[in-house]
DNA sequence: GCCGTTTTCGGCCCGACTGTTTTCAGTCG
């Protein structure tokens, strides 16, 4: 049973208990272990099977049971019950913004409301505001959101968007408010998109300055705005014309540092920050640091300063998930993170040989006026099936053109490599003499997602002890926001390629992000040398290396873990040996 | 329901905004 099942039947659970009165804290008990749930690295099924689900934060013994129950039985008893005693549409209920357990509850007992469209019958019948705490005014905005509500019909949500959009816009929102507010302002983005996370649901400005009730008006008068929801003197809420939840925090300028600490989040982060902090009698907010012994709130200029007050060293935005972070900056455990300067060459990217649209020449120098020392060409192989495919005799004159390339560009080196395809039964689609030939070998898999877990795996394990080659590319498939990774038991694999010296990509194509930042931590944990590849299609998207870097940060990795922070003839030396392989047949 | 350099019981972050209220509850982030 994949963790998401086991986290929505967990976030089901929290959703029942709230209706029926539980109390808030039970509630998000539920919540925060779902969470955990969803972004294990390693099957909890599995884990609670031994036991062994307490291992993570936020699940005790009362959830090890829960849990082994639901993978057992297909349900919990607990939620069977609650089940029973709420109709499923009362949880739709609480998700129509503005309303929540309470309300739904109440509309419940008092009217029998136990869907949406009994909910909008009702209030276009001015049947709502007959029960205590409601008005017309909340009649209405109800009927406004049950609008914009995602489902029956069919609707979709306001989608995420990916890290690189949000930061377009995020970014120009910015700048445009810096330049509508006082000199001396500082406006900058923070939220999610400053711990660059895969995809963001809002984006967070905050902006400090001496008239803070200007720098909230003139959230209205930037263009890309379409609409101010809701403004008070700390800030303002609005959505853009492109459909984007826009929020903006303002405060004084002494108080930067706890206000941009406090709007980076993430919430998680804050939360185990601030709780933290009460043991030792500090209060955090936005606004400052309250310390009981004096009573005296403290402001700080800079987020180092908020970290250094609460006995922390700096954590970087990308660590802010509350995934060991604040242990760490207690302990000095810190990693130093890997920066993009490091990067030192790209190992993946295609040509006009398969589906790429650049040469062999315009991709190595776009390469080189990146800074690069070396740049893999990784056309696809023969079997592609979409694109063009490159059939062994082409693979042989690419070979040759990258040579006659390498030799007429001077300041980088050119590989010449492939991109194989991982056939269902994990065979290759080159012959082994042929990737003998070959610089840098990529495996990856393009066909065949459906398969079952067990089989999944040992393709990819069948590929990974291939002793041709040398990485992985995107290893779990997944497209960020529209297709989960495909079933595979990723502690199997990255115990495989530790074992074999086989590299595992993070693939830094924005909608890819592949391996995740959990799974690479995990993998690196696990022994695995990490390779940061753009999989670059055309010259530009070789800037695409920043997104997988982004990733490495969140996944704790320092430059010593990427394969690519090295020199070519370092890494070479540390691809898996091979002539020997082959006399011996590799016989371990 | 979880959890422990004050606790195995009694706590469990902090604040903004709105609508409906006569001082606050509910929702949200």
């Amino acid at each position: 049973m994949p963790n998401a099942v086991i986290a929505d039947a967990l976030e089901e659970l929290g959703d029942l208990y709230e209706l029926d009165g539980a109390i808030v804290h039970r509630v998000l008990a539920y919540r925060a272990a779902a969470r955990a749930v969803r972004e294990a690295s390693v099957s909890v099924a599995a884990l609670a099977r031994e036991g062994r689900a307490t291992e993570l934060a936020g699940i005790g013994k009362t959830l090890q049971e829960k849990i082994v129950a639901l993978i057992d039985t297909g349900t919990i008893p607990a939620a069977e019950r609650l089940r029973a005693k709420f109709p499923a549409g009362l949880i739709a209920i609480t998700h129509v913004p503005g309303i929540g357990p309470k309300r739904a509850r109440l509309l419940y007992d008092e009217l029998g409301i136990d869907s949406p469209a009994a909910l909008r019958e009702a209030a276009l019948a001015q049947r709502l505001r007959t029960v205590r705490g409601f008005g017309p005014k909340l009649e209405a905005d109800i009927l406004e959101a049950l609008e914009t509500l995602p489902g029956q019909e069919g609707e979709r949500a306001a989608p995420r968007i990916l890290l690189p959009r949000a930061l377009e816009i995020g970014e120009a929102l910015a700048r445009g408010l810096s330049e509508l507010v006082p000199a001396g302002s500082h406006v900058q983005l923070a939220g999610s998109a400053r711990r660059a996370a895969d995809s963001v649901k809002d984006l967070d400005l905050i902006a400090t300055g001496s008239e803070p009730a200007r720098l909230s008006e003139s959230l209205a008068q930037l263009e890309e705005i379409e609409r101010v929801g809701s403004a008070g003197p700390a800030g303002a809420r609005a959505r853009t014309h492109s459909g984007v939840a826009v929020d903006l925090r303002v405060a004084a300028p002494e108080q930067l540092g706890n206000l941009l600490q406090h709007f980076t989040g993430s919430r998680a982060h804050n939360t185990a920050l601030r709780e933290a902090a009460v043991r030792g009698g500090l209060h955090v907010s936005e606004y400052g640091i309250l310390d009981d012994a004096t009573g005296i709130s403290a402001t700080c200029a800079s987020e180092l300063e908020v970290y250094e007050r609460l006995g922390l060293s700096y954590i970087e935005p990308e660590l802010r998930e509350n995934r060991g972070e604040l242990e760490a900056a207690r302990t000095g455990g810190l990693p130093a993170l890997i920066e993009l300067k490091d990067i030192r060459g790209d190992l993946h990217s295609h040509t006009v040989a398969s589906d790429g649209h650049n040469t062999i020449a315009e991709m190595a120098h776009a390469a080189r006026e990146r800074g690069y020392e070396y740049l893999a060409i990784t056309d696809h192989s023969a079997s592609h099936g979409f694109g063009n495919a490159v059939s062994p005799e082409q693979l042989r004159r690419q070979i040759e053109l990258v040579r006659e390339a390498n030799a007429g560009v001077e300041g980088i080196e050119l590989l010449a490599g492939s991109e194989v395809n991982v056939l269902p039964d994990g065979s290759l689609d080159y012959a082994d003499e042929l990737l003998g030939e070959l610089d840098w070998v990529i495996a990856s898999v393009h066909t065949a997602f459906g398969m079952s877990e067990q089989a999944m795996t040992e393709r990819m394990i069948a590929a990974i002890e291939h002793p041709l080659i040398d990485a992985i590319g995107h290893p779990t498939g997944r497209l960020i926001e529209r297709r989960a990774p495909y079933a595979l038991d990723l502690d199997a694999v990255f115990a495989a390629a530790a074992r074999t010296g086989t590299m595992l990509e993070i693939n830094a194509n924005p909608d890819r992000r592949d391996l995740s930042d959990v799974h690479a931590r995990a993998a690196a944990r696990a022994g695995v040398l990490i390779v940061i590849d753009s999989d670059a299609h055309r010259t530009a998207t070789l800037a695409n290396m920043r997104w997988g870097v982004a990733t490495a940060r969140r996944a704790w990795l320092s430059s010593a873990q990427v394969a690519n922070t090295r020199a070519w003839p370092e890494l070479r030396g540390l691809r898996r040996p091979r002539a020997a392989d082959h006399a011996t047949g590799r016989a371990a």
